[in-house]
DNA sequence: ATATTACATTTGTATCAACAAATATTGTAT
DNA sequence: ATACAATATTTGTTGATACAAATGTAATAT
């Protein structure tokens, strides 16, 4: 098999081998992708988000943003309002109850990520990282 | 942020990335999924894989494998037989015509992931491997 | 002013995936 | 032989995803 393809293979390879052990988020009733989103909100500092914006930054850019959104609000996690400026966009905040549920997330997630690449040194991890930011080169 | 934490997000992230670009299956009528278990019955060497097999390797340990399985009968690019030996288990083959296939879709497949992988050079993809397999060692 | 195009999001529909429970077969202990 | 556990796959159900089409709004041209 080329390297390239075996490279290609790899990396899909690692990263559902990774979101295996991410069903961390399963016991707080939310997926990786809605905490993904949060997150971003999160990333905010206060400011909105439309809905481009998110699927955008979005690990996986599923054309529901929509749906992800209404089941964030359900929870009560985000809001949601129509854009003063432009009632085309949508303005998405993080609320107080989304903030505190990341904050009691944060250690379980970072002593997860720890685990999870636990055979790698600090130099190997930052090499990993720059060699994936070159791959994306623009993206 | 966390080092470990980026990481895994540029992981998932870059992941994801690639597979976007790899809707070139469609024109085919082939999810990405199908095709790599195609590619893992190919890699038996006329020997049969069982259901168990190809979950092992399969990217996406979907457990839906009966059903995409399924869909692949469906396109006559696989068979399914009893096991004789033990009738729990269940023979999958590819048959000429996903042969075939694949053998039209492989220079397609390789052009598109060279060109995903342009911005890395040899030494770094194969830095990048190591880096990889070293992250799921004991896996 | 009106039509046309572009933009931002939502909705409909059909397919796919996740998880648990069910089914069938085999191996093992009594 | 019979019961019990282990294995391998299938099926049911619910929820998520992908894609296209629809909706509503804004910008631009005529």
């Amino acid at each position: 098999m080329q390297l390239t393809t075996k490279t290609v293979i790899n990396i899909m390879y690692t990263s559902r081998f990774i979101e295996k052990s991410i069903d961390r988020f399963r016991q707080h009733d939310i997926t990786m992708q809605q905490y993904n989103v949060m997150r971003i909100l999160r990333g905010q500092n206060g400011n909105p988000a439309n809905l481009s914006t998110l699927q955008e930054r979005m690990i996986d850019k599923s054309s529901n943003t929509t749906r992800l959104v209404d089941k964030l609000i359900a929870k009560g996690l985000v809001e949601r309002s129509i854009c003063a400026q432009n009632r085309r966009k949508v303005e998405i905040f993080i609320t107080k109850k989304g903030l505190n549920l990341l904050t009691e997330l944060d250690p379980m997630t970072e002593n997860a990520n720890k685990e999870i690449l636990k055979h790698l040194n600090k130099t190997e991890l930052e090499t990993l990282n720059n060699l994936l930011d070159k791959l994306r080169t623009n993206e």
